[in-house]
DNA sequence: ATGATATGAATGAAGG
DNA sequence: CCTTCATTCATATCAT
């Protein structure tokens, strides 16, 4: 490899389809159907929520639930958590360093509420325990 | 992503030159007085020196300098090294079509199990300790 | 206008 | 957790 070491910038926005298997980015095809709407937002609701590293029976409950949608493994939702919170770490961390103009930039105030109503997801209530080390970029 | 996000990408994206402006394919119209002339050089330039994936200090500065062309973000100059290092692979890929045999073919074994750091994640059936490690990233 | 090509952008998956 | 690779989408320009 060339390791140069380092060198890393993404911006985590709407959710990509998790199960999309080979599918990175983009988007699905025009013929899928609408179970990445659900998939992403109950991920995206249950990050919203304060989950950031769900544990084992976390991942499990959720990927069960999320398999209604279509095909989910739990690794895959492993990923999405793991990808989605270094995503945004990283977009808070670097930012840009355009020295010239910065004018518009989108900046996504982070909602860190402690809601969760429309998710699908029964937990016993135990989003908060895996998350307790929980910390904003401020 | 969905088609229901067609109309962010527009906004988001504006795919275009690196420096997020117009000029997206064609390979930077030759014979123009653009400013991309020099982006496209010194980015050219420095990856033909060896630079394949700079580091966050690199980016900044580069990107910096960049900025005299025009608007330019750290997060173009990163977007930039990423694809061109992956179509040079990905094209170089192709051309190994010479013999009639290409290996390297897109292996994806299905296993249900992946090591991470120090823990195997066993998702085929139970995660193993998957983050009893929870160490602050702060 | 349509097709092909090129490039930026985004994310899933995997390695360390 | 951090870094990198691979794949795909969306769009702009060029070629027909």
């Amino acid at each position: 490899m060339d390791d140069w070491v380092s060198g890393f910038y993404v911006k985590a926005a709407a959710a990509g389809g998790i199960r999309g298997g080979g599918n990175g980015g983009g988007g699905t095809k025009c013929g899928e159907v609408e179970p990445d709407r659900g998939t992403s937002e109950v991920l995206t609701d249950l990050f919203r929520s304060g989950l950031r590293t769900p544990s084992t029976d976390q991942i499990q409950r959720i990927s069960t639930q999320l398999s209604l949608y279509g095909k989910i493994e739990s690794k895959n939702v492993f990923y999405w958590f793991q990808n989605h919170k270094a995503r945004e770490r990283q977009k808070r961390r670097k930012v840009s360093a355009d020295g010239g103009d910065r004018r518009g930039k989108i900046i996504r105030p982070d909602e860190d509420k402690i809601v969760l109503a429309n998710s699908i997801i029964d937990f016993g209530g135990v989003i908060d325990k895996a998350d307790y080390h929980n910390q904003e970029e401020g």
